[in-house]
DNA sequence: TGACTTCATTCAGATCTCGTATTAAATACA
DNA sequence: TGTATTTAATACGAGATCTGAATGAAGTCA
């Protein structure tokens, strides 16, 4: 049973929320167009709006005439009124992110860091964005975390890159966020967030079904369903490094062989290409896409994407995504990946002819995870799920 | 944007549903308990009560003391008062089954058919239960169908064991059930709705996210993520069957090699058991388990067991499910199949030291699907969004 | 200038939930 | 046996919400 509270401000909670989730997707509008847009009555959205404006969230723009009629009066939610705070760790490096209900990214930071220090860096550099930018227009944290998460959304189950097991983040974020916002930090999966992030601002843009893979060392996965996350029962899915997608003799850090990881992971991309080791992904890939007019590295490439392709098609198969979205490493190859991992496509998935995901670029940068999980931080309010916060009216 | 309506009544209607979902889990209660188990108070279930108690979808038991106090006036759902109507084309058989709320199967039928006379035939099936039963007490129809389901839920894509193609049964159904009930029936995935039976009444019970595995002369999947259907962008999801998961040199019918249904289908089964042809897949497994004494078959049995886990640990990799079903003529032989399968998924399944599916042998049979079907068409009810009916008051 | 159109607010009515007080029906105990 | 205690269920008033119709507002069009 879903524990949610239920009464008359339950009601008032989910209607305010179609008015937030129509201004966020179709912008702003005038209250007749909202009421038209929500299903609701003139009147609700008359106070809903009323109620909204009130407390800084919305604001009213200068009434604009449009043809004939009494001209309409817009409403729009006030940038930087209402934000989710985004962070997160990874092995080198941590990073914030804020945005505002209207989808617009506030404020992103990335700062290096090693292992040891990361939850604390993570939590400066949330409560450096807080203390900017005012903590009480927060109504959410949440961290982004490269490994898997108990079904809890509280505790790191294993980061092998981190070398964690059984953390609980929540705990000293709190010293540095403050009790309110510290309360109660979401925990979740880098991938999974930063497909969030990709579906919300980047490649998926208004896509509700939405796969995204991420070339790093290894590979990591995220998967939107109905523009929910797929977690699975303990919070581990969406683990696709080793699959056996890769071809059948590759090697693979793990021990076993034909690991997809081992076929398209950054070694077998630095082999295939002829570059040099590497530490950052990312760079490497930049410094192999300058070396894009050597015939040998296009057709490098061009296995690469098959190979990725191939893996793809296999996931369509399981989860029939209207997009998969390439980031990490695979973005700023993407111009050679896709249009043979898009061919593999059209060879391996037996419903190609029919129905077939489109590939993408990852459009965001290294800070998708941290968007993602501010995004993710907005989502009750955006459900309805939870209240709304109350702002000290701030001019 | 959600088109439910918004209103009073709705949130009437959602806290119906809670009780509704409350009498059906934990069964009969009286108000008191009632209003613990959904969070409303005691007033506000009373309200309800009196309502469903009016409308004879509930009933009162008679009172039981239980220790000191006023003793306890329970409550619990009459049996057949509210039903959901499930049916099932298939290639020789067509089913139909008929649900209530409470979770009780009132009713199962299977007739064989042909596959030019399926639709008429289930639609004639149906409407059987529907006379017998009363039209009044359906809330709901759904159609399960062995093949790809546009994402509209009316339009079968493909069902090529059918030899349909954007086939929109609902509108012959229409003529069966009669304008009411007739009016929108929902098509699904048959293997996605076996999932859901499952989960409901069978192997899964009360688990959130399972997987289903279908053995048949290929082989079909149906997931359940957080208790919903995962159906992909276009209805697509779930077609597993030429996975590369299979032995690398099996010749699969679709032309390629190493597809998981060329390793596990009906086929691979009869070859590795030594079984002469069958039509029908569960009953030679079912003639195949009766030589289980023979050495050979329990080798070979437990090599498709493997097989079997085999693919079932990338499976549970990229969804990691608390159960995975095996249905269809899995489900008899399971007893040889899951321990080589569950060893298959420790061998092969990275995070299997932490976390695996448990395996189980499916607990449905042939009318799987059907009953799944009728689950289905009584989600809006217990889903708070759609509004009961107003039965005619029956004894 | 006056009719018309479109947008927004106001107000009465209906529905819903909640908390508190009240009634009901059993047991525990003197 | 009779009274206190305990738990269950209902009654009722208060508060919140939505809706539809009426009213007011602010433009365009002729």
């Amino acid at each position: 049973m879903s524990l949610a509270p239920v009464g008359t401000e339950t009601l008032r909670r989910q209607n305010t929320a179609r008015v937030l989730r129509s201004l966020r997707e179709e912008g702003p509008a005038g209250r007749a167009r909202l009421a038209e847009l929500t299903g609701l009555s003139r009147a609700t959205v008359g106070a809903i709006v009323a109620d909204l404006t009130e407390r800084t969230i919305a604001t009213e723009g200068s009434s604009r005439a449009q043809g004939r009629g009494r001209p309409v009066r817009p409403v729009a939610l006030r940038p930087g009124a209402v934000l989710g705070l985004g962070m997160e760790v990874n092995v080198d490096y941590v990073a914030a992110a804020a945005v505002d209900l209207a989808g617009r990214v506030v404020a992103t930071r990335t700062r290096p860091s090693d292992v040891d220090g990361a939850v604390d860096g993570v939590g400066r550099l949330g409560a450096e964005l807080v203390e900017e930018l005012g903590e009480d227009r927060f109504v959410g944290a949440c961290l982004a975390v490269p490994g898997l998460i108990e079904r809890d959304h509280r505790t790191v189950a294993w980061a092998p890159n981190l070398r964690w097991e059984g953390v609980r983040p929540s705990e000293s974020l709190r010293r540095h966020l403050g009790p309110d916002l510290g309360q109660d930090v979401v925990v979740e999966n880098d991938a999974n967030l930063a497909a969030l992030a990709e579906a919300h601002h980047g490649a998926a843009l208004d896509h509700q079904h939405a796969l995204y893979l991420t070339g790093t060392i290894g590979l990591g996965g995220g998967i939107l369903e109905s523009g929910r996350l797929v977690r699975g029962g303990g919070g581990f899915a969406g683990e696709i490094g080793h699959l056996p997608f890769g071809d059948r003799d590759a090697e693979c850090g793990c021990g076993r062989r034909g690991c997809w990881e081992a076929s398209v992971g950054l070694e077998a991309m630095l082999e295939l290409t002829g570059e040099p080791a590497h530490d950052d992904p990312v760079a490497a890939a930049a410094s192999v896409a300058a070396r894009s007019d050597e015939a040998s590295v296009r057709r490098a490439l061009e296995e690469l994407g098959r190979r990725v392709g191939l893996g793809i098609a296999s996931l369509a198969s399981i989860l029939d995504p209207d997009v998969v979205v390439l980031g990490g490493y695979f973005a700023p190859l993407s111009p050679w990946l896709l249009p043979s991992a898009d061919a593999a496509l059209l060879e391996r998935l037996p419903t190609a002819g029919r129905r077939r995901p489109t590939l993408r670029a990852g459009a965001l940068g290294i800070d998708a995870a941290a968007l993602g999980a501010a995004e993710h931080a907005l989502g009750a309010v955006l459900d309805g799920t939870a209240a709304l916060p109350d702002p000290s009216v701030v001019a």
